[in-house]
DNA sequence: CTCCTCCAATTGGTTGGACCACTGGACCTT
DNA sequence: AAGGTCCAGTGGTCCAACCAATTGGAGGAG
């Protein structure tokens, strides 16, 4: 039992609660990664509501520094529960281009790769991942995994250790501006017929055209007008 | 009764809601000052419960979208409920030398002023405000309000106004630079202490000492690291 | 008639408890 | 060992109250 975590006083309680957090994520280490306790434990352990413990979670989850799983617990996205400074979002935003290329290069080569190696089974993995997207969006869902996954479905199908080890060096990145990208009202679903292409294109075996789809679809990407904050919710 | 707010499908909740009233806003063509619909009604018509509107709420506010008053409405602090860009919040920053410039030039004037008209009414408001701001700390709130009063009473001291309508022209930028300071961590209990020195070098009557001690006070406004996101919360 | 006081309706703030939905791991079946 | 099933844990939402701040108007004082 964490010496932070112990009841508190009035005004603004969601407010308190969130900060009550951030001293608990010090004191107790959390980095990145790690679970904070469940929100009924919260709840008894400030003396507060469950209602007044999840604002404060809301707050936290728009402001990025916290990921929701339905079922599995609230997560730590940053070592401390602060707002991101400004410099960091920039410098961020400074890098994408170059993240953008390196996405570029590999992801049009692995397309075309894949359009020539693809197996059946590769092409019934990146319906899956298709079909995963339509449902998620027919949801109102941001569907970053199912973007996800259709790539690494892709990359699978490409058959290149080398180039799918890169992407993975990259993930981390990509994964940010994928998030930033699809909160963009009517971006999943542009998403989507992109991806949609580009599986049209490795299903049909035509390396070319796939890597011209992949690659239209990674310079969409870099159209965000001007990243929103929230990167989840 | 706007076409924009009608039942509403599942995931998410609160950030359909969120979402709803980003429309309803555009909608109603309401703009920065105007109020929102009372929550029980938006829970009515989006038919959602209270609690997922309240979460919207906290969403929005975190994002420096709206302001809650509590028994008074939720109001529009800009035109639409989009989160800043980042360029805005740039160029709020890159002026917020600028605007510390001249409220430093102003309230250090007026702070010797003070020192030098001050009536025992005047000296009894600068410590209510005090008092005020000292309450205001261990009850753990942010006191923008607290501190705003206080320069308020060091203003109406003073008898200058012109330099009183200057600062009145200033007072929305202020405002949001105060916010942004007393955000960080022991920051509130630090600008009492500076708020004090000032409060005792205008019951000296001493106008230097006053100048002094509020030109190093404005200045420690000024330090902030780097402005967090949430303008409130 | 004007102004002030005071109260009641309005509106946000918080609670407790209930129930649903998803996750993950224990455990059983094959 | 592989697979499926089940269930406890945990987030998601709702509801019905009650508390607290604000606001505006009724009604009384001047």
């Amino acid at each position: 039992m964490s010496e932070s975590l112990r009841p508190l006083a009035r005004p603004r309680l969601y407010e308190q609660v969130a900060a009550r957090l951030r001293e608990h994520v010090v004191d107790q280490g959390l980095r990145a990664g790690d679970r904070l306790p469940p929100e009924r434990e919260l709840a008894d352990r400030l003396e507060v509501s469950r209602t007044s413990v999840r604002q404060a979670i809301v707050a936290l989850e728009v402001q990025g520094l916290i990921e929701v799983r339905h079922g599995g617990g609230n997560y730590l996205l940053r070592d401390r529960l602060e707002a991101e400074p400004l410099e960091s979002l920039l410098s961020r935003k400074r890098r994408l281009p170059e993240i953008l290329e390196a996405r570029d290069a590999a992801e049009t080569k692995l397309a075309s790769l894949a359009a020539e190696r693809r197996t059946a089974a590769d092409l019934a993995a990146i319906d899956t991942a298709l079909d995963a997207m339509r449902s998620a969006i027919e949801r109102g869902e941001l569907c970053v995994d199912e973007d996800e996954r259709f790539h690494g479905a892709v990359i699978a199908a490409a058959r290149s250790p080398l180039l799918a080890d890169f992407m993975g060096h990259l993930s981390r990145e990509i994964t940010e501006s994928r998030r930033e990208s699809l909160r963009q009202p009517g971006r999943p679903a542009n998403s989507l017929l992109q991806h949609e292409k580009v599986a049209e294109a490795i299903r049909a075996g035509d390396p070319a055209a796939a890597a011209e789809a992949m690659h239209s679809h990674v310079q969409s990407v870099g159209d965000v007008k001007l990243l929103n904050w929230a990167p989840d919710a």
